[in-house]
DNA sequence: TAAGAAGTATGATTTAGGTCATTTTTTTGC
DNA sequence: GCAAAAAAATGACCTAAATCATACTTCTTA
């Protein structure tokens, strides 16, 4: 259970820093990011941000998990990303000028700091590294969304399960995979019914096995084999 | 037909520079890019770069059409995007630092610069317009393969071509959409047959209009409310 | 701690769209 | 201008996965 407390959480102190776009700037820089950010304790399920809303500035996941999603006609979310600790969310909309045109919600109760978009397009302006790291984390999403469309077009519900889950396996690390079976469904873009169906098969076939909603990855390789990446 | 010469295109005279990022730059910049450049002309369907190669420099469309693709497992491509003239491509894998996760071919006979990642990245630098307009494409591109992700998750093919039309026909301008049915069906990301016989319905339904390959849109608004857009 | 609400699971049914086979048309190269 | 190859079109068939209906479990919170 993460503190609720809405106490700042110094940048120098972030367990997520080595990992943090943001947080693994020096000296002045980080100074002046952590004097200029606010940090907020989220609970399970609130929004960062809403599709077709104005940007205001950036969020820098200290602890926690955040789901990035549109929604299609008849409100059935796509899941485009799961952030964890030490992710920025939110600054695409940031450069382009426009509306976001995704949405974001905590996954699970969180530590999520926020820096106003003055402060951080001044950042960026002034430290090379920083834009470079920007212009890095743009480009490697933009291939990851190449490979997503194609998985989308070409494999199987199957096949998609087997890697998302290797993706969110690698996403939450130590602890199971915590996600509801609709998110789960939402993600990798098929039926509540037809997740749960195949998580079911996944089972018996011992690539997984489940603790009430949590899902723990037994075999790796064998989801690797089927998803084939 | 164009001419096959490999003249120099001066970027001042360039009549894609007004919707260029690159070309639209001023002075001194305009003129660097100018020196530094060099100018091909490909035939239809040359390869600018492949999958996994590694990228030496950006290309700009000055003239013609370019398809961004993915292969899957057994050799199906996936088309991410269709650039067109005053587009930069292949300027991702320069920021990553990573192989091509694409591939690009031309889709026509196509007059097409060169700028090397020394030059390119100096830019990119050094001009801060350059550089945010980056930063706006690439995060613009970002959402466009978000909502991309999205419709082939939720929408039925039909309305993904009709989708795909109305996009194609935007590219093409005042040109029919100039595509092969194979093309098309691996940017709606489905199979050729399915496609066909799409848009048989398409055009018994005056939609469309076919001239042999070539693809006239008779009626947008009908394709906007059946992509449902 | 009981009741209601969410979330999960399973069964039955339907269908969009993929696959394979074949024919027809268009393009290409000699 | 003709033959061969490539692309487009059509038909027959099949299955993955969606939808709808219902039941069962697990969380909430009153």
């Amino acid at each position: 259970m993460l503190e609720k407390s809405h106490k700042h959480i110094t940048c120098k102190n972030c367990l997520s820093r080595k990992d943090s776009l943001l947080c693994s700037m020096t000296g002045e820089d980080l100074e002046k990011v952590d004097s200029s950010k606010s940090c907020s304790y989220f609970k399970k399920g609130q929004p960062l941000f809403i599709e077709g809303g104005l940007p205001r500035g950036v969020f820098c996941i200290n602890e926690g998990k955040v789901k990035v999603y549109s929604r299609g006609e008849e409100g059935k979310e796509q899941i485009i990303h799961v952030a964890t600790s030490g992710e920025i969310v939110g600054f695409r909309a940031m450069f382009s000028g426009e509306p976001y045109s995704v949405a974001a919600n905590t996954l699970e109760e969180s530590n999520i700091c926020f820096i106003s978009k003055d402060d951080f397009l001044d950042l960026v302006d002034t430290n090379p590294n920083l834009r470079n790291g920007i212009l890095r984390e743009l480009s490697k999403e933009l291939a990851d969304r190449a490979s997503f469309i194609k998985n989308m077009a070409q494999k199987s519900v199957r096949e998609r399960l087997a890697a998302a889950l290797l993706i969110l396996d690698d996403i939450y690390g130590e602890d199971f995979i915590n996600l509801s079976r609709e998110d789960l469904a939402n993600f990798v873009g098929t039926a509540t019914e037809t997740l749960i169906r195949l998580l079911k098969d996944f089972k018996d076939d011992g690539f997984v096995t489940t603790h009430v909603r949590k899902i723990e990855v037994l075999d790796k390789e064998g989801l690797i084999r089927l998803a084939g990446v």
